[in-house]
Parts: structure tokens; C-alpha cells; sequence
DNA sequence: CCCGTGTCAAGAGCAGTGCTCTCCATTGCG
DNA sequence: CGCAATGGAGAGCACTGCTCTTGACACGGG
């Protein structure tokens, strides 16, 4: 406990193999749950797969849950990179809420067990670990900015200027365009409402809700998040 | 084989008391789930429960699975059940469309485990058994026979006609409205992503991907079911 | 240099799971 | 009345998550 600094900048060769072996438990955990799905996710599976003994894992992942938690956050700052790499900002907000959505639809349809893993049921009695909420806002985060851009550029017609807290928390608020006055808590819920609707689609797809509905897909989430920009005013 | 009928009409004792033993294991299989949750659920403890042995359940249902299987086509219907109760045909549209709405979420909210059992991920490889289908859409005929309502009481204003099967197939079409002239494409686009909001909201409040923005549940789900209805037209 | 300490892989083992198979009692029907 | 169908009980298999102990290895201070 002689060491300079609380934590050592330049890590050591034991934790520089430390970080190593979890990398591949993580990617080999990757791959069986793109596989399988995360029901069937098999903490000894993945040990195999690296060539370690299941107790050897647990030198890494105190449980199977923590693996899982792991591959949640990855999951999500995946599927944000994809949302916030097709935003163009240049654009015009219709065109990038279109672009945003599609992206996030298109990382779902790559990445099925992945997205039902961070959308779909919460695996055990669900507890979100706080260090993955700043992972899954980053979607939320790229469409508040397009609805930002919107009013800022005088394309929201101005609202009544409500705001209660309890409706929509002051956090939220401020990613979601945060104090233009053409932006109250009608526009923040429209949001909120379709920041939902996305996702809803995208799971209802994915799910099965649709088949025997929507036949042609692509064309469907193209008019329904179409019909969303328009709620939105965009 | 020489029995009169295809069917026998009145059950021998034998039916009926398989039939006492199946109901009674479809209950103790349903308070397990909404006690652990579908993932937890286990067959050996739902026979213990019923004081079977594991192996004489599966006289009764062939694989865990399908006990999940009649689980969720029982879950289904208890929701669609309450949907119909909750509307009453001679509200104005809008009123029944949030009553159903109001119902759906309760429902869900009383019933978390099952909820996530019926629009969560689908546990295995998913798979749609077609017998949980007319279940499945019950609540959605619900809804289309608000906006049917709705169109013939003239609420509704005129459709350009637009029509692509592929996009909307003709069985949805039908239950959407039907074939009165108001409602084209765009207006069954509309209903498919009112209902795949109603249940996304409802998902993303269960499943926690709400905590830190919504406080005020309740009101937060009337105004974006508002704005649900507003976007029908009701 | 060498020895103690901390790290980690390996193996055995426990309790639980879904599912299969065999054995046997009961029951209902010809 | 006897025979075949029915269904319960038990053992067993392969698998799971997880714990504990054992032993090998590397690193750093004396």
C-alpha cells in the first residue's frame, strides 16, 4: 500500500491478463447468447468454449447474473453507437428520426437475443445495476436531441409551457430538449410516448406480434415511425 | 372405436378427472409463475405442489414447455377478458379506447410475471403455438371494433383508399374497421402502431425502462394513451 | 537470491433442473 | 371376470449454478 497513487495508472502484467481472459469470457458469452439466447445461456457452456473449468469463471463473474448484467451494458452501448453513428446532424429532423429509428430497428434484427435481452423480460426479478443506465439512455439521448434541434430551429410551434415533474423527471426534461419554450411537458410526453412506440414496434416484430399481420416489414416501420415524427411535430 | 360419435359428448369419470388434475396443475403452475416468474418456474416444484411425483405431470403436459404453453394461451384470455369487460360499446369512441387501454395496463400491472410471459421475450426459440392465436388477438379485435365504431358513426374523416395487402393483410384489415370508407392504409398503419404503443408503454413501465423519467404512472399513461387516441382520430 | 503471499486454475461435490424409463396398482370396458 | 389402458412412483441420466478445497504459479520484499 506504498503505491503513489490510489490507482495505478500503468496497470501490471497480472492485470493486464486479468482484463484479457474476462475480454474473452465476455466474447465467448457474446457468441453463446447470439446463439442460444440468454434463457439457455450456459455459464459452464462459455467456460468450455474458453477452455477453462466452470470455477475458473467465477474468478471473473461472481455469478451468472453479473455475465449477464456485463453483456446488457455492452448491449446497450452497442445498439446506442449504432443509433448515434446513422444520425446525421445535418439533416433535417424528420430525416434523422427516420434514420435513428431504422438504425435501432436494423441493430435489433442483426442482434435478435441481444435486443430481447436488454427489451424484453428482465431475467431474474429485474434490477437494473445503476452503472447500465447511462449505456441505455444513449438511444433516448440521440432522439431528445433530434427533437431538440427541431425547436431550436423554430420548426415546433410554441407550447402552453407546462411542467410537473412527476409527469416527466427533470433529467429527462433536459435531454428532451431541455428549456426551449416551444417544449413543455405535452411535447415531453409525445416523446416519451414515442421513444416507447419505437421500441414497442421493434419488440412486437420481433416477438411474433405481428406475423399474420405485417407482411412487409421494412415498409410498415417506415410508415409507422413516419406517423411518430408527425405526432412529434417533426 | 365403436363408439357413436367422433366425440363423446358426456365424459367418463376417467375424463373428468383427468381433467380435474390437469386444471389443478395449470393452477399451481400459474401461482408459481406469478411468484418467480416464467424463467424460475419450475416442473418439479409445480408437481410438488399438487403432491405428484415430476414424472406423472408429464401423463398430463409433454414438455415444460407446454405448460408454459397453455400458461400463456390461459393469460391471453384473462386479458382479453378484461379488455372486453372494461369497454362499453355505447361510450363515445375515445372514452372506450381509454377504458381499454386503463384495463390492459391494470391488468398487467396485476399481473407482472404473466404480462412479461405474454409480450416479454418469448422463452425458448419462440414459437407461436397457432391454437394461442384468436386469444392473442382479442385484445386487439377489442380495439378495432372502437375504431369501427368510430368510422361509422362518422367520426372519422374520408381515406384516400389506400390498400397493400403486404402491408396490412386482409384478415387485420378486416378486424380493423373493415370496409368502410374512411379508413385506408394509413388509418390501419395507425391502429397497428396504436397498438404496439399501448403495449410498449405498458412494457417499458413494467420492465423499468421508465424508472428515473416517469414518476406519476398513472397520469403519464392517460396523457400518452391521449395522444394515442388523438392520433387514431377518436 | 529466496521465501511468503496473493492470484488463479482445476477438481470434487451439492442441490436443483428437465426428461426418460421401468415397474406396478388401479380402473374401466368388452 | 380378465385384459388392456391409464397413470402414479421411483430410479436414473445429463445438465445446470455455485461452493469449497487443493495445488501450481508469479510477484515483490527482506
Amino acid at each position: 500500500m506504498i503505491s503513489p497513487g490510489i490507482i495505478e495508472a500503468v496497470p501490471t502484467a497480472r492485470e493486464r491478463v486479468r482484463a484479457e481472459v474476462t475480454a474473452e469470457i465476455t466474447a465467448a458469452a457474446r457468441r453463446q447468447l447470439a446463439e442460444v439466447g440468454a434463457a439457455a445461456l450456459s455459464l459452464r457452456a462459455v467456460a468450455r468454449e474458453v477452455g477453462m473449468v466452470s470455477s475458473a469463471v467465477y474468478r471473473y463473474f461472481p455469478s451468472r447474473d453479473d455475465l449477464l448484467t456485463r453483456l446488457i451494458l455492452e448491449g446497450y452501448d452497442a445498439l446506442g453507437e449504432a443509433a448515434e453513428a446513422a444520425d446525421a446532424p445535418a439533416d433535417p429532423p424528420r430525416e434523422r428520426w427516420l434514420a435513428v429509428c431504422r438504425a435501432v430497428r436494423a441493430w435489433a434484427l442483426a442482434h435478435p437475443h441481444e435486443y430481447a435481452l436488454l427489451y424484453g423480460s428482465p431475467v431474474p426479478g429485474y434490477s437494473a445495476p445503476p452503472d447500465t443506465v447511462p449505456a441505455a439512455a444513449r438511444v433516448g439521448i440521440a432522439l431528445g436531441g433530434i427533437l431538440r434541434a427541431a425547436a431550436f430551429s423554430g420548426a415546433l410551434p410554441p407550447g402552453t409551457g407546462g411542467r410537473d415533474p412527476a409527469l416527466v423527471s427533470d433529467e429527462t426534461a433536459a435531454v428532451l430538449g431541455g428549456d426551449h419554450p416551444s417544449i413543455d411537458d405535452a411535447v415531453r410526453v409525445r416523446a416519451l410516448l414515442a421513444w416507447s412506440s419505437l421500441f414497442g414496434t421493434i419488440s412486437f416484430e420481433l416477438f411474433g406480434h405481428l406475423v399474420g399481420s405485417v407482411q412487409d416489414g421494412d415498409r410498415y416501420f417506415d410508415r409507422a415511425m413516419t406517423e411518430l415524427a408527425a405526432l412529434l411535430g417533426l
